[in-house]
DNA sequence: GTTTTGACGGTCT
DNA sequence: TAGACCGCCAAAA
């Protein structure tokens, strides 16, 4: 099990749960990477396909990270298939689904 | 080895 | 309230 911050924003993307959305920042910060950006570009290079990356969105509920997934569009259709509200690419009631990362999980389990 | 860029966030003006 | 700047760490050119 490898402990590089990579694979921490994998776990902690997948223990999102069903419904639920969190920001980059509340990611970096539970994992005390530092730095947001930290955690978007994990993603990026991660494979996006095989961890639910839909979930992870900018502190302001948008998709920013839409355009790196095949279709622009999928990001869209799977929140919504979480019964999440997207307008504009941006998250309806943002702050009612975030979801913390520090406020479920322990960071001594992850690092 | 240096420079630029990146799915961001917070602070300052 | 809105716009601009800086920081953060790593990877690729």
């Amino acid at each position: 099990m490898e402990n590089s911050y990579f694979n921490k924003v994998f776990r902690v993307t997948e223990a999102i749960p069903f419904g639920k959305v969190t920001n980059y920042g509340a990611i970096a910060d539970f994992l005390a990477l530092g730095s947001a950006r930290m955690v978007g570009w994990a993603l990026n290079k991660c494979d996006h396909m095989s961890i639910p990356a839909h979930r992870v969105v900018n502190r302001n509920g948008e998709l920013s990270g839409r355009n790196q997934f095949p279709n622009p569009t999928i990001m869209q259709e799977m929140l919504e298939q979480e019964g999440l509200t997207i307008i504009e690419h941006k998250i309806q009631n943002f702050k009612n689904h975030l979801w913390v990362p520090s406020e479920h999980l322990s960071i001594e389990d992850y690092e």
